[in-house]
DNA sequence: GAGGACTTGATACTGGGTCTCATTGTGTGC
DNA sequence: GCACACAATGAGACCCAGTATCAAGTCCTC
């Protein structure tokens, strides 16, 4: 549920707001993927007023905690996941937007040997994995 | 120089308009990775008359051939990357914008683990890598 | 409770990117 | 070379994500 992430962000040390807590629950309830708009959508949908210029704070706050994750979808669109604060990467599923986390699994090596052919020194990397998940692929 | 995107384009059957022929001298004359919006104050402060819209089209065009890559800065800016048609990889100086490219070095074998554990079927994968080249590094 | 800092939402604004459409330019067949 | 069908162009309007501003409201501490 939200709570998860109301207490990450008191232990962080951020004022629990009755917006914040309104948009945290709207994250919650969503499954995979979603965009800005989206929880926009969602919360002119139930009438809360929280404003726009809100949601897109409490996103960058989420993502400055490392408790929600931006995507670049392929398409160019901004998404963000829902996440563990700990390095990982992201299977999305081109279908249905559901998510799978994979940690890392042999990616560190790669990095290493791109750094030793071309001499540049590497401070971070992205790693986006898209597919279709089992559900997806069965129902073709 | 721009001879080659010009040759390949020819070839993929598109027009070889003049419009087209000076963006194309235009992305030529720059290295390492640049905006829409750095072609546009480009093509102005040469007078050409292209309009904005013929540069998006055209950088739509050579993503399409593979002639140029779409590369998601850190930031969340969109930058494109001229490039080799075959799969690959960059790594992006985040201090002077210089790319290199790097081949696959075990990154399937990554995707191959994800795949298992995760059940899904993986079509598709974006890896960056961002960090400072030998200059940049020196330079300090 | 009172106070002061933080947060909020309305609104205006920016900047990337797309759409439309009348005009122009290109490649082709003759 | 020339005409023609059709693709490409550019001007401008337009749309949407995201940001800046600021007066008014809210939270937490004491
Ligand atoms: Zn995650
Ligand atoms: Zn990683
Ligand atoms: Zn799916
Ligand atoms: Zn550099």
């Amino acid at each position: 549920m939200s709570d998860e992430l109301l207490r990450a962000l008191d232990q962080a040390g951020v004022r629990l707001t009755g917006p914040r807590r309104e948009i945290a629950a709207l994250i919650a309830r969503r499954n995979g993927h979603f965009t800005a708009a989206d929880l926009i959508a969602d919360a002119n949908k139930r009438r809360l007023g929280v404003g726009r210029a809100t949601i897109f704070r409490l996103l960058d706050l989420l993502a400055e905690q490392g408790l929600v994750e931006r995507v670049d979808l392929p398409d160019g669109r901004h998404a963000y996941v829902p996440c563990e604060p700990s390095h990982h990467h992201h299977l999305v599923c081109v279908a249905c937007g559901a998510i799978a986390e994979v940690e890392d699994c042999g990616i560190d090596a790669v990095t290493a040997e791109a750094s030793r052919r071309s001499g540049f020194t590497i401070e971070s990397h992205r790693l986006e994995l898209f597919g279709r998940c089992p559900n997806c692929r069965s129902a073709n």
